[in-house]
DNA sequence: TGCAAATACATGCAAGCTGTATGTAAGGTG
DNA sequence: CACCTTACATACAGCTTGCATGTATTTGCA
């Protein structure tokens, strides 16, 4: 049996799993320092790649962060469809959704990535875009449904500010805010906000 | 009449005129480029004044951003507490204090300084913190009033949660959202919880 | 199977930025 | 009027980013 000979991989995998090694070194590194702190000499020293890679793959450092960003949000979003798929009345559905929304928060690291350094290193609109899938629909279905009355405008409007609230609420369990009492509290205001006429 | 002769400045004059110019400079900058974009020399150059009297005035960049982010809170802040301190019983002091804050949110460049870059620039701690002067002890003594029954833990994260939904309003509106809907959504969510219980 | 072309990555380099150290001029003080 | 301090200016070292160019591996094809 040889030794030491490279066994001859395919270029998807090898492309595969050096931007594999790239995102995770990345996203380590961005979270413990953030992105303007994190220097790509030491990114793909994590990753044990060269520079060259890294500005093989991706068009520049936002490029990477964005990548990071958007699995990031994709993992949050197969979580929470996960947990709500199954649940068929939209109320119930709501309520299980938010659940999984707050989990899905608890991972290390979500939070800065997606509500503090997204938002400067992206734009405002990108971030938002990123989260769109987040429980967001559901949330509009909702609200749209309890409150036929409303215009769509204001549904647009009134899920963006419910969805704010989740947002800081995820923020503040982050730093030490009891996650009991602000899952109460936002569950409260949904609640209020469906019966609300 | 002596002409060109420049006048005596004290040490204070000096030091406060240059101050203001190098935080003029840098607001106008970090709002057009982000603090990311924008380089020291640009904003000494476009101030008037050498990069030496900046690091003479701030320990560092982020140090003059943080001045510049802290007068602009303050600015808010000001005019909120300009109009809301006339207003004597609570109820209303709370909807005067809200549409101050949305005025306030209208001058340009104050979304992109204390909402999008600050939490990045900062921290997040740091970025409430500036704004936590905005109209949020109005808020918080507001539901405390109107929601005896909730522990304070309770009525700080309602606090947090409907301060972000105003930080939320605000963003969109800059993005383009309308701003009377925005307001009266935000009123309603407001209503609602005050009523609520 | 062997060779050319494409792909994946490595290395070297230029330009720019930050922060500091050191130099100078102006203002305050006894 | 001399000394000290404050306010600024200039020079420099160390990094950082992104690109340009070089090399190795893989793939397509005759």
């Amino acid at each position: 049996m040889t030794v030491g000979k490279p066994a001859r991989r395919s270029q998807a995998d090898r492309r595969a799993e050096t931007r594999a090694k790239l995102l995770e070194a990345a996203r380590e590194l961005f979270v413990e320092l953030g992105f303007a702190e994190t220097a790509t000499p030491d990114i793909v020293r994590k990753a044990g790649v060269t520079r060259g890679a890294l500005y093989h793959h991706f068009k520049d450092k936002t490029d990477l962060f964005r990548a990071v960003a958007e699995e990031e949000a994709k993992a949050i979003s197969d979580h929470i469809d996960k947990e709500t798929h199954i649940v068929a009345e939209p109320e119930q559905a709501m309520v299980t959704g938010s659940n999984a929304f707050f989990e899905a928060m608890l991972v290390p690291g979500r939070v800065r990535l997606l509500m503090e350094e997204a938002p400067a290193v992206l734009g405002h609109s990108a971030a938002v875009a990123l989260t769109r899938a987040n429980g967001t629909e559901e949330l509009r279905e909702g609200l749209s449904r309890a409150l036929p009355e409303h215009s769509s405008k204001q549904i647009d409007a009134l899920t963006n500010l419910l969805s704010a609230a989740f947002d800081r609420a995820a923020l503040e369990i982050t730093y030490g805010g009891d996650l009991v009492t602000y899952k109460e509290v936002m569950h409260q205001l949904v609640g209020e906000v469906l019966k609300g006429k």
